[in-house]
DNA sequence: GCCTGTGAATCCATTCACAGCT
DNA sequence: AGCTGTGAATGGATTCACAGGC
């Protein structure tokens, strides 16, 4: 019986626990683990089995009964909802010591995430190549490159008071999301998606929770 | 009439809103705007109002009835809860590119987390001198460099297969808080606090969406 | 026997709506 | 009159518990 699909809506925190499934079922794979069962999953990542299941069941049925789930299957599947089975092209806009240590992390390569561009204000970087060849352009190029290499995500780490009007360079240029590193709250279109990220507020919350327990 | 407090749980989405509140905060702080409605300081913040109202009660009663709340004293009592209003010291393992840009992110400093030691394994990393005077030490010396320093929380950057190893080593030497930016699920102690950062995991969460609007 | 897939039950968070205070 | 603080209502997400299939 297959579900129907893309009837029911399906929640955000699956959606955020698929990466976290991804990860443990890889080195699985690395293993040569052919099966797993939801609970042992569950037990890799920290979650109640129960969650597993309901997660997966959300996009078809992928596991046997009295069995499991097939490790590579699974993630094939995984990959292919998160849309990991496919390159997408990234540009960064701003070089300071965050944005290149981004710009040069093996991880997005690795997951199919390409740095296709990369641009900062400062006069100095204009111009200047990059490990793998791309150069540096100035933001002002924006409008010009990104449609030109088809870019479809942007990440931003910029200053603060940059960020906003960088963000809507990127959108302007046809970029539907964006990954801020900017401390603030970017204003976008409807049709757009931000995520923010912010590693001060993840410090904040380990602080409460020590101060808690004095 | 004062909240007998400590005895409702509050809940954990509230306690991840709160730095989201101090930014908008900080910057009518500068503007110098005596006074705030939860309306108002929703709007900043892309929330409801009535989630900021409920979210500050827990702490107590800030604001005044047909008032507002005071900027300045609503920021000082989030920054008291948050326990931003002391230092925090930290240490850093891994120096790669990442480690290195989050060590000289000046954001830390000016919420008042301050790295005081960073390890790496590398030799030829191990003895050299960091911008602000901290030598790299070799991660076998974490035993005895974070009891001396007193380093409270530590973040991790090194590459996967190590983090589980330098988790147990400041765990053991008595850190009870860790950042981690490595991709894997860390064990940790019950009393001690693992926040995960992974940005491919933003990355895909967006691909995700973009994907699904074909 | 074992493990998935899923309705039902529970738990938790958000939003509403208004009483209470200035 | 205006805006907070909060019980009540709503809306979601997690967990339970078991039916269904290997």
């Amino acid at each position: 019986m297959v579900k129907s699909s893309r009837k029911t809506k399906i929640p955000e925190p699956t959606i955020e626990r698929l990466p976290l499934y991804s990860r443990p079922l890889e080195e699985l794979m690395e293993a040569d683990v052919p099966v797993v069962s939801s609970e042992t999953l569950a037990k890799l990542c920290g979650v109640n089995p129960a969650q597993v299941r309901k997660d997966l069941a959300y996009f078809g049925e992928f596991g046997v009964r009295g069995v499991g789930y097939e490790v590579a299957n699974l993630l094939k599947e995984i990959n292919r909802i998160l849309a990991t089975d496919r390159q997408w092209k990234l540009c960064i806009v701003g070089l300071g010591n965050l944005g290149s240590a981004l710009f040069e992390n093996q991880n997005f390569k690795r997951r199919g995430y390409i740095f296709a561009a990369a641009f900062d204000s400062d006069p100095a970087k204009v111009g200047r190549i990059l490990p793998n060849g791309v150069v540096v352009k100035h933001p002002k190029m924006i409008e010009v490159v990104v449609p030109k290499l088809e870019i479809e995500i942007g990440v931003i780490t910029t200053p603060p008071f940059e960020a906003q009007r960088v963000a809507e360079m990127l959108f302007s240029a046809g970029v539907r999301a964006i990954l801020n590193f900017a401390p603030i709250q970017l204003r976008s279109p409807e049709c757009c998606i931000v995520e923010n990220v912010d590693f001060t507020v993840n410090l904040e919350n380990l602080a409460y929770h020590l101060a808690k327990l004095h």
